[in-house]
DNA sequence: TCCTCACATAGATATTTGTCTATGTGAGGA
DNA sequence: TCCTCACATAGACAAATATCTATGTGAGGA
C-alpha cells in the first residue's frame, strides 16, 4: 500500500463519526439503518460518509433487498495496519514498545 | 486512547505531504531545513504542518541552537498502532491476516 | 397500482484547510 | 553591532469538506 492510499483512508478516519461507523463495524456487519440510529445526523450525511469510507476500499457494501450492509474489507485493512505497524520511534536495534 | 485523539492524529495523516513526514522521521530524527529539502513547499508551509503534526502528539520537537530537530513520539505512535491493530474486519473465532 | 421504507443524488452554505507572501524572532558568527 | 540562518506568525485566498433540505430510485407489501 502506497502513501497516497494511506493518506485517502486517513483522510476517511480524520472524522469521528467515520472512525465511530469503523468502530462499529469491527464489531460486525451492519446496515445503513442501524448505523443511522447510533449518530444525531441525518440520513444523506450518514450515506454521504458512507460513500467516502467505501470509496477508500476500506468498507464494503452488499444489497440485500432494500437494506444495504456494511463490513470492513479485510485486505484494505490488513494493508492499512501494516503501514501503520511499520513506522517506527526508535533507532534499529534498541528496545521499543513501538516496534 | 479515545476516537477523538485517533481521529485527530488521522486528520494529521490525512495529507500526503505530512504522512511523507511521518515516513521520513520513522527513519530518525530530522531538523526541519533538511525536511524541507524533500518537499516542493515553502518554509511557512511546512512550519503549518509541523504544527499540526506536533499538536496532535504524534511529533515531537527539540531545539538545539538555531535548529529543530523533529522526531515521533513513542508513546502517542504506540497508542495509535494499538488503536489500529485491534480493528477487526472478522468474526471473533475465525482466521483472518487482518487480526 | 400505490404506498412505504432504505438509500442515493443534487444543490446550498458555513467552516476548515493547504498554500502562498510578508514579516517577526532569536541564535550565532563576523 | 549587524548580518545571516532557521523557524514562527499573520493575513489572504482558493479549494475542499460536513452538514442540511429537497428530491430521486428501486424494492417490497397492501
Amino acid at each position: 500500500m502506497n502513501t497516497i492510499d494511506v493518506a485517502l483512508i486517513c483522510k476517511a478516519l480524520s472524522d469521528s463519526n467515520r472512525l465511530q461507523i469503523i468502530e462499529l463495524l469491527s464489531d460486525g456487519e451492519k446496515c445503513g439503518c442501524k448505523l443511522l440510529e447510533k449518530f444525531n445526523i441525518t440520513q444523506p450525511t450518514l450515506s454521504h460518509h458512507m460513500k467516502i469510507l467505501c470509496d477508500c476500499g476500506l468498507v464494503n457494501s452488499r444489497k440485500e433487498g432494500k437494506w444495504i450492509h456494511y463490513s470492513l474489507n479485510c485486505e484494505t485493512l490488513g494493508g492499512f495496519k501494516d503501514y501503520i505497524g511499520n513506522l517506527s520511534c526508535c533507532k534499529k536495534g534498541k528496545e521499543c514498545r513501538c516496534i
